[in-house]
DNA sequence: TAGATTGTTAATCGATTAACAATC
DNA sequence: TAGATTGTTAATCGATTAACAATC
């Protein structure tokens, strides 16, 4: 079992990838599932789970395979989602006010606690805890509430100043819906999300 | 220069990133750039770009670097993207609404021509082209409008039956929102957004 | 010309897979 | 026990990078 820093980046990318294969199996029905059944759903190899798993500890019996409740509970450990973890939204446009409502999160441990915009049309817009606040009461929120991870959702050309700002306020990850790519300090992660990239990646193969 | 089945898959989805880095210089007033400067904006080895570049051509000039615009319409013809793909979204929730009217894709060369479901209270709803169309409507509309590409925001329990009726109707590209790995036959690709598999990806690295 | 950068080759690096002893 | 499947090692495979001749 290596050290948290040694385990490769790649590695770490298809744990959520297993995770979300056990809650399909475990709405199947099943309890049990082995290496072979795990990459057969996932158009993997069985050896490159078990690798995976190895970087990790020893989750499974000889014989028998892989109790999945408990590979479930290991690997929520592992990523740290065996717990809530409260999320911002900033831009608050179609998709932001789409996300900040989408029901996809809280029920896998992601929960939306506010939603900011800099647009003084839009502040104070929406209801409850999601009503839209001004960007400017950014930093007090995320102290207040304890808040590391931030999705962004603004134009492409202001994408980059939002992203500086959210960092200076102690954002650490970050979910950027904008076509761009993120300068950051090394100690913050950012994800991408661009579906025109991977429509993209498609056409290629067509006809 | 390859032929086109000899170029690895990893290489066709970078492209796509090097293109929208190439908008993004090209907004910032640049005309010329080199795979120093691409590789340093992207976090990418500039051995890496030249070499991706080389397996469909010489785009550049020694000495001198990539005229950009030439480079943008290089990589759109490779992608296929110098045209525009009429698109169709599957499922009118909350998130296949805002798919449908999400002004992104038509920038980028990407319009969404219809959207379907199979609920009668959403049959209908909607205006103008994007008024909600019965399922059952599908083959029809997809000769009549040459459609391939085809946007999946259903629920996760439907979304592989979907799929295979869709692949049924001709679809060749799907690229898929619900939250499960999709079966589908060899000449049919499927790309994944899970937002919630990238803030698991995430958090493994927040203390 | 001198400086800069390409396209390409060869070397390196890292990831995947095959195979199998261990064991349930 | 016999069959099955794990965890792990070593081999293979493929991707990335360093280096440089070519040349603008």
């Amino acid at each position: 079992m290596a050290s948290v820093t040694d385990i490769p980046d790649i590695v770490i990318g298809r744990l959520p990838l297993y995770l979300r294969a056990l809650n399909q199996l475990v709405q199947q029905g099943q309890t049990i599932t082995s290496s072979h059944e795990l990459g057969h759903q996932l158009g993997i190899s069985s050896a490159q789970i078990r690798k995976d798993l190895s970087h990790f500890g020893e989750f499974g019996k000889q014989g028998t395979g892989y109790q999945i409740s408990h590979l479930q509970t290991q690997l929520k450990q592992i990523l740290q989602v065996n717990r809530e973890w409260p999320m911002i939204v900033v831009g608050a446009g179609d998709l932001g006010r789409a996300l900040a409502h989408y029901g996809g999160f809280v029920e896998r441990g992601f929960r939306v606690v506010g939603v900011f915009d800099n647009d003084v049309q839009k502040i104070g817009t929406g209801s409850g805890d999601l009503k839209v606040r001004d960007i400017r009461e950014l930093i007090d929120f995320l102290h207040h509430n304890n808040v590391r991870i931030a999705m962004l959702a603004v134009p492409g050309n202001v994408a980059q100043q939002v992203c500086d700002t959210l960092v200076n306020a102690g954002v650490r990850a970050i979910l950027n819906y904008a076509p761009i790519t993120l300068i950051v300090p090394e100690n913050v992660h950012v994800q991408y999300i661009d579906p025109v990239m991977h429509l993209q990646r498609m056409t290629y193969y067509l006809d």
